[in-house]
DNA sequence: TTGAAAGCGCTAACAG
DNA sequence: CTGTTAGCGCTTTCAA
């Protein structure tokens, strides 16, 4: 890039100083002593001239860079994945770090180049990223190197995970529920997603069903049904059309997803039943349009920003090696219009 | 970062060569001959010890890190603002280039320092980019660099933009409603976006409302009524409602954003008047939830992707200089189901 | 207290 | 065709 930059060695000379004089009081370090004059001529001439080391110079005898790398399979494709960039850039920042961004859409040859990429441009630490919480195996070339895992478990790779505390969000769903004395009617919308691409259900879906049942089971309730599916607003239409179809009367729904409670919204107007009045719902996700929709829904919010500033957090820590723990960011939950007692009279 | 790197001088010893034949069949020059015996044993002993160039040590002497810096106000708030990075990011890629990222969230001293921060790290050039089309003024540290500027125009500063062609997409839903033979009862909600906190409009408001004016006269039609109001999702519904109270009966609704169409259909919806047979809606955006919608909306997309593909294509173009044009990205109409032609007979 | 000098990993004249 | 040498901008012994 253009614009010639000063160098120490000419801020040492318009100081009248060596540039080992100079590299001591800009560095900013106390061990050697400086006499103030020295100091304040080397400062002086530091700011006068528009000084700014070179941190590619620097690095190459420190061998820190203060700069991480975050490697994620997508990053555009879930909205407010963004907010998990803003956590780490953040963090990132406040330490005096710069943030590589790299997307590699699955490709494990691309994850391979811009992984070496990263490294080659000696990256301090590296973020692995996956846009939604599951088990993944990092590149070879990440071995023995200082990462942490977000929103990913590495079974068997040594390095800390970021996720969120899903199990704990299925028990919230079911509290929020519980509360509004829900006890019948239930049904989980969505559920493991227990579909042909992930029979074995996905890790979200597998915690919160779990700790739905489980706080529901401890509030002396139960599930009426559960409708496994994929998680997309079509999803949520098609399956809640099709309950409604059967003849069942839901009284409250727990959706897998926001999008899935949009398209329950839909299926519900269709044959004239309110919300909440007729069937409360909740879901996971807080998307932006879950404040939009009417009612507002009442929804558990995935910690994006969290989890980024965490998984920053933690690799700057000063901690010399990172201990393999997970950590869980806890998933607040958004109370807005959507759940209500269940009416007195039963519908159907 | 661990791992102990091998050097280049550890390559050239391996095969038996100076660092000097090394570094040429290593960076893959062929002005200098280099017979072919040496070529193959350098490359051998490369492979054969993984080794891996420093990027930070070859730009302290070629001055370039194939690196460029991505500078924003936001990248969180707006959904699918992913997609610019993701384009910025692949073409970057493409050509060997890694991408910092850094968001400002408006603050001017934080965008010091992160340009700054890129500057510092050598970055080879740096990209500028605003999440909603408007005037800026660049920092001065990016003065006399190389530098695109997405999203975002200024005057004055000698840079490339690249910008949606928001003109032009005014005319496309005009040509939409028109060909759908609409003439009249054609409301624009969200208008120029003339609030108080932007009296004079907004950019894009302001260019699609001229090409949506001159194209609808052109074919012999004209608005109806022009609502000037926020762009969200409550605006739309507050402002709609408020038409229908009028005793006003729209038979085309051109909406500012999708979220605003959102907020209409849930205006409309509320009064019994259904999408595209008693009003007909088209928007701009395309955001994930137009398809959601019952009828999918018809809305002229943001070309968020080919946006970041662009700047980042122009910034690492060859070209020793950059022309201060202004690049203005096509935005496609996406047709779904929420334009109709009107009633035969007009309500209300 | 300060300075001279070496060296991080790599490239580029310039010889040979 | 290949090696010697200097040096990019900075830090860091080591000596003064």
């Amino acid at each position: 890039m253009s614009g010639r930059r000063v160098t120490m060695a000419q801020v040492a000379q318009a100081a009248g100083v060596s540039p080992t004089t100079a590299s001591f009081v800009l560095s900013g370090r106390t061990d050697m002593r400086i006499s103030a004059a020295a100091r304040e001529r080397v400062l002086a001439a530091a700011a006068d001239l528009g000084y700014r080391p070179n941190v590619a110079a620097r690095a190459l005898r420190t061998k820190s860079t203060q700069t991480i790398g975050l490697v994620s399979d997508t990053v555009a494709t879930t909205p407010y994945a963004g907010e998990v960039i803003r956590g780490a850039m953040e963090a990132a920042h406040a330490r005096g770090n710069l943030l590589f961004i790299a997307e590699t859409g699955g490709d494990r040859a691309v994850e391979s180049e811009l992984v070496h990429g990263m490294l080659d441009r000696q990256v301090d630490a590296v973020i692995y990223a996956a846009m939604y919480t599951r088990y993944v195996t990092p590149p070879k070339e990440l071995y023995g190197r200082r990462v942490v895992l977000l929103n990913c478990l590495a079974p068997g790779f040594d390095a800390p995970s970021v996720i969120p505390d899903e199990l704990e969000a299925g028990r919230t769903a079911a509290r929020v529920l519980l509360e509004a004395g829900h006890t019948d009617g239930i049904y989980a919308i969505g559920g493991h997603q227990a579909i042909p691409a992930t029979p074995d259900g996905v890790f979200a879906g597998n915690e919160r069903m779990r700790g739905l049942q489980e706080a529901l089971r401890g509030g002396g309730a139960r599930l009426a049904g559960v409708v496994e599916s994929d998680w997309g607003a079509e999803d949520g239409y098609r399956e809640v059309s099709a309950l409604l179809r059967d003849g069942r009367r839901p009284r409250a729904l727990v959706c897998g997803t926001d999008r899935v409670s949009f398209g329950a919204y839909q299926a519900l107007a269709e044959v004239g039943l309110g919300v909440p009045d007729d069937v409360s719902v909740v879901s996971f996700d807080d998307q932006d349009f879950a404040s939009w929709l009417h009612p507002g829904l009442t929804t558990v919010a995935l910690p994006h920003y969290e989890l980024g500033r965490l998984a920053a957090e933690l690799i700057l820590s000063p901690e010399p090696v990172l201990e393999a723990a997970v950590h869980r960011v806890p998933m607040p939950l958004r109370v807005r219009g959507s759940v209500a007692p269940p009416a007195a009279t039963p519908h159907g």
